[in-house]
DNA sequence: CTGAAAGCGCTTACAG
DNA sequence: CTGAAAGCGCTTACAG
């Protein structure tokens, strides 16, 4: 018993006792078991991350950063890829709740019912990643998607364009929040036009970049400046753009969002914004493991803002 | 205890029995405690997949295909991210496998000694992705990444160039077979020289991508293609081409590896080696499941091969 | 600060 | 095919 206690961080235990525990502990190199520790203390040290995908550079960078912190705590992070979608997102819960994990950290939280009602009753603590939560309860660790999504309008608004497109792929409700930013700051400025939405529920990619930008010249050549919902369909436009011997930004244009890896070496570099996704992940995870050591701040909601990087594409 | 039976496949259980028994677990929810099954046991339905790591998409890929057949399995797969370091991957192992994973799925592996002791010692049964081993007794799943890096260097030959210089970032040992099989096919035709190998150990990016081509063609302008070990670095170098105004391919040839995504968006289009690591991560894992299933196959080598794909770059 | 007792929820191995 | 016994390696809760 007591060299459980000391093998668990020494509290209550002598000095002395202490230190001879651990050395012969190492001498013989002693693990302690896991799933013995998991089935008595009815909890595990394993963190589970549900993000939509790993494709996206994006969520790579979040991951990493709060699997580091974790791990340096004595975590295990798992890593679970939900697709953009319910009935996967309730499975990996299904399958991996069970395993008691100590604490949850998602992004993009689809939450059907049934996965919301699993939640809660495991009562594990859970920090939401990139967007803030707006329930007092909730613990969110991001920036306001919207907000960004008003910057970037303004900008081009700023730069003298007037006919801004959104263009965006992969509808989820970041990509909505952002979408709601510039439809907003159009309607400001009396510039709003429907038709100037050009939303595509597919997964994004360089292509689907190229091929939007097709579409909404062809749609509407006026159009002078577009608002991508990614980088990498920006990055494929840019490219489509040079392709076609379009004059960008003299003649149309073309910004992103999150400032993914290529960005600054597109044909002009691309203006976007960028998303502090390394410090969200990072600080994701210091939240949450104050959450397990049940020293919680009052404050669940943590906007740790966004940069917009004005390049030569604008 | 006929329950437990009965839920683990319900082997020696009568079928009626059986039927019933499921019926009462599905209406009361229950599901079995991982924790107690693994103390019980002595191994969990855990795998472990350890990558170099994850910005590069040709991991993610990888770790997809497979994570989709271990999770239908019933397996839970975790990831384990080396960044290359033998410090990190010793780490790793020490952290995961007191969990007593079922089964270990590696890429890149950098055996340090003791990760070597350490993965014996816990006789889990491992796979290993992308390369080849020479080793009957260690199960492999992937290509030759010599032969590939040689059916390119010979295409480039067939295409007329003649001083065709290698550049590669992140030296690790893929890379390395890569170089070999680029300095074989040069050797036999008489065309090697040891200064058209530019190898920079520093991780690889577009931007770096850039630079080599810079470096490159400052040292020696009269070479006349480039083959890059990755995409990512070959698509800088073609994007600073651009800039450039360098006519490739008449006046240099660029060539990639792995045909990452945006490879095929390119001005010119990308030609590079298609490795078909879905197709890796896929059979991986159905080699591994064979393995904890003890019908293990007489030949624990698959080599899935690989694909040139020639586009306009080279 | 130390430790004896009981139990976490399963599976293994054995008997019937 | 069924089930009683023992135990996996820890922690919790309690007594000293």
């Amino acid at each position: 018993m007591t060299v459980s206690r000391a093998l668990r961080g020494g509290a209550r235990v002598d000095p002395q006792l202490l230190q001879s525990i651990r050395e012969a502990a190492q001498e013989m190199g002693y693990v302690p078991d896991p799933a013995a520790r998991a089935l008595a203390s009815q909890k595990s040290n394993q963190i589970l991350m549900l993000v939509p995908m790993l494709s996206n550079t994006l969520f790579v960078e979040l991951i990493e950063a709060a699997h580091a912190v974790l791990f340096a705590a004595g975590y295990q992070a798992m890593i679970g890829v939900t697709h953009y979608d319910r009935e996967q997102e309730l499975q990996l819960l299904q399958s991996y709740l069970p395993l008691r994990p100590a604490g949850l950290l998602v992004t993009g939280f689809e939450q059907s019912p049934q996965a919301q009602t699993l939640l809660e009753q495991s009562r594990v603590p859970c920090v939401h990643m990139m967007e803030l939560s707006d329930a007092a309860e909730v613990a969110s660790v991001g920036f306001s998607q919207q907000q960004a999504g008003a910057a970037m309008t303004a900008h081009l608004l700023d730069r003298g364009y007037r006919r801004i497109a959104f263009c965006a792929g992969q509808l989820d409700a970041r990509v909505m929040q952002r979408a709601s930013g510039w439809r907003q700051t159009l309607q400001r400025a009396g510039l709003y036009a429907s038709e100037l939405e050009i939303m595509w529920p597919q997964p994004t990619s360089m292509a689907m970049g190229a091929q939007l930008l097709q579409a909404t010249l062809a749609q509407d050549p006026t159009v002078d400046a577009i608002f991508f919902c990614n980088d990498d369909i920006a990055q494929g436009a840019l490219l489509q753009a040079l392709r076609l011997g379009l004059d960008v930004p003299g003649k149309l244009a073309i910004a992103g969002f999150n400032d993914l890896p290529g960005s600054d070496q597109m044909i002009p570099p691309l203006t976007t914004i960028r998303s502090p996704r390394a410090r969200i992940g990072d600080e994701s995870a210091r939240l949450l493991l104050q959450l397990l050591d049940g020293k919680a701040p009052a404050v669940l909601r943590r906007d740790l803002g966004y940069e917009l990087v004005v390049r030569a594409s604008s």
